[in-house]
DNA sequence: TTAGGGTTAG
């Protein structure tokens, strides 16, 4: 038997005694060796190697030990993932096969979890594929691995396989299969996985557990079944800090920011023994950005100061992202400004802010800025750089841009890459050439690409080729309810009645409705919430009659109602006055009464603004001398003075 | 030996 002695004998432990025999030097590390060392003290110098970080000594010695022990090889495959080494992990999994290891089910678990850590995958499979004693550790060690890697079909698979030769699961199983569902694209056939699994669970009496539940709650949630997931939440018997942020989240991801900010008041008024933690403040600060909720942004900074959560960087990258979509941008500026380090997240943040907001140009800066820093891009700073292109009508830097993804940075575009460059050119009236881009790719253009297409078609109202964008829109997204308003918007605006009403009994064919746009509006820290059809809302008389009188002396500045998108074959009358009610024109009213003077209005909007909205507010921006800053579904308008900032292209 | 929630975009 061989043992090292390292040249820092001072880190080694007191068990790493050496006999006073002559030494020969290792050719590789320079250590010497100990030719009467045991197999059990050479076992613990390795061990104590890894324990140390020192692997590549660990190595040397491992190279002359025939014997390792089955906890040596569980220190040398820690430190391997610990240094990043998937060369010298191959290394230690040969030794182990040559020392007869191969069917231990403790060590297999460890191969597994290594090589899904590495994000080689196959190896994983073989590994499992090779261990005839399927201990429950091996499968539930695949299952993660394989959950991990986006294979949820596989994981159900085999769990069904599992199931089948009486092989039981555990809490950990449960957690891994739930996973497993929402690992998939395929969304429809495994939310039905997982509603059989919830079933399992309840009959195998698991639903006491919080971490099932909780992993429950976050299926659904990314299911977008929020009333599920609710369901779920309000059943468990013990919820804690992780659980009621899964449910935030939830609700924050889902287009439910109301009931998010409501549950966090719930969860501070109620819970006298639970504390929000980063996560949840994530969570929630999404939310006030949802709603462009400045006020409770403010405070729940505050909250994030005093409890200390402002080091953390998800949590500053989402308050930048807060503060920008806001409408405050310089103040999501300075708190980057203030961040000691800053990763690629906290990067993208600022790009898609100025991006929203319109500054194109700055955003590539900062991108550009960014790389020099020594940052690399990652997919989603492509999106956040190409939408701010695209907000500013930056064709050729948006181009340029999408070229040096794979050449300069090795990124394959993905769809979502493609639906901004369709984007960027159809805004830009190039349809063809966006048309052109979908012919072309080289991966399967999803509905986001299609989307992209018939969204700029309704700017540019191109009938034929939104017809060719819905045929396909409406195969892949039968129940998207927004992609047939879209055509018969654009029928509407070429006067094509017919096609109007052969979208609309499609729409109503396959049970669907057209959702109402919304706005909202925050005074005084309470947000009030605005649809176009709003017959209880108690203050809308009030509103009614401000927007009759404000809309008749506007028109005397020159303020011309745009009643093309109306949907229906009406009267210029009865047209305007549908579109005076929208939602965003009732919002503004509501801010002119309740603001003070000299304040901003500032308005959010769930759906893109519309053309005589656009003008009604610049009109009233500059005749009632108020700054009127809008978000819509995609980016800022500031108005001020008669200008909005988008120059009229969005 | 193994487990749950979050960051940026669309």
């Amino acid at each position: 038997m061989w043992a090292f002695q390292s040249p820092k004998t001072t880190l080694l432990p007191s068990h790493a005694t050496f006999l006073p025999r002559p030494s020969l030097k290792s050719p590789i590390c320079s250590i010497t060796l100990n030719p009467t060392a045991s197999t059990a003290d050479n076992n613990k110098l390795i061990q104590s190697l890894c324990k140390q970080g020192n692997l590549t000594q660990a190595l040397e010695l491992l190279s002359h030990e025939p014997n390792p022990a089955q906890h040596t090889y569980e220190l040398l495959i820690l430190s391997c993932t610990r240094q990043n080494s998937l060369l010298d992990a191959q290394r230690v999994h040969r030794h182990l096969l040559e020392n007869g290891f191969d069917q231990d089910p403790f060590l297999a678990t460890k191969l597994i979890n290594m090589y899904s850590f590495f994000d080689s995958i196959d190896n994983a499979r073989k590994v499992f594929d090779k261990t005839r004693s399927r201990t429950i550790y091996v499968y539930n060690a695949l299952f993660r691995a394989l959950s991990l890697a986006g294979h949820g079909e596989e994981v159900l698979n085999m769990y069904r396989r599992m199931n089948s030769i009486g092989s039981p699961s555990d809490r950990f199983t449960y957690t891994y299969v739930l996973k497993a569902c929402v690992a998939s694209e395929c969304f429809v056939s495994l939310l039905n996985k997982g509603k059989e699994i919830h079933a399992h669970i309840l009959r195998h009496g698991y639903d006491g557990y919080v971490h099932i539940m909780t992993t429950l709650v976050d299926m659904y949630a990314k299911f977008g079944c929020v009333s599920n997931a609710s369901c779920v939440f309000n059943q468990m018997p013990v919820k804690n800090v992780v659980s009621w942020s899964a449910m935030i989240a939830c609700y924050a991801k889902n287009g439910k920011a109301f009931e998010a900010l409501e549950l966090f008041r719930e969860l501070m008024l109620e819970t006298q023994d639970l504390c929000p933690n980063s996560v949840t403040m994530v969570s929630v600060l999404q939310a006030c950005a949802a709603l462009a909720a400045l006020e409770q942004g403010r405070l729940i900074h505050g909250y994030i100061l005093r409890k200390g959560l402002d080091s953390i960087l998800p949590v500053i990258s989402a308050l930048v992202t807060m503060y920008a979509r806001c409408g405050k941008l310089e103040l999501g500026q300075r708190v980057f400004d203030q961040m000691d380090k800053r990763d690629v997240v906290s990067w993208n943040s600022l790009i898609s802010s100025y991006g929203v907001h319109g500054f194109g140009k700055k955003a590539i800066g900062i991108f550009e800025e960014m790389i020099y820093n020594g940052v690399e891009p990652s997919p989603i700073s492509f999106v956040s750089v190409l939408g701010a292109c695209s907000h500013a009508g930056l064709v050729d830097e948006g181009k340029m841009l999408f070229k040096s993804m794979h050449v300069a940075h090795g990124i394959c575009p993905s769809v979502e890459h493609y639906a901004c460059m369709v984007d960027l050119l159809g805004r830009a009236n190039r349809l063809e050439e966006a048309a052109k881009i979908i012919e072309n790719m080289r991966i399967e253009p999803g509905p986001k690409v299609w989307g992209s297409l018939l969204g700029s078609c309704r700017i540019h109202c191109n009938v034929e080729l939104a017809e060719r964008a819905s045929i396909r829109l409406f195969d892949l997204e039968p129940t998207n309810a927004g992609n047939y308003v879209l055509l018969a918007d654009i029928y509407a605006e070429a006067g094509m009645w017919d096609g109007v009403k052969r979208v609309k009994k499609l729409l109503e064919a396959r049970g669907l409705q057209k959702v109402p746009g919304r706005s909202w509006i925050e005074v005084k820290r309470k947000i009030y919430s605005f649809v176009s059809v709003d017959e209880v809302n108690p203050r809308m008389e009030q509103l009614h009659a401000l927007l009759v009188k404000l809309s008749m002396e506007l028109k005397e500045e020159g303020y011309v109602p745009q009643t093309k998108v109306v949907l229906y074959d009406l009267k210029a009358a009865e047209k305007e006055r549908i579109v005076l009610g929208h939602s965003e024109k009732l919002a503004v009213a509501f801010g002119l009464i309740n603001s003070s003077k000299g304040g901003v209005i500032r308005i959010t909007k769930s759906l893109r603004l519309c053309e005589d909205c656009h003008s009604f507010t610049k009109f009233i921006s500059k005749f009632a001398n108020k700054e009127i800053l809008v978000r819509d579904v995609n980016r800022f308008h500031h108005f001020r003075d008669g200008v909005c900032s988008c120059g009229d292209y969005w």
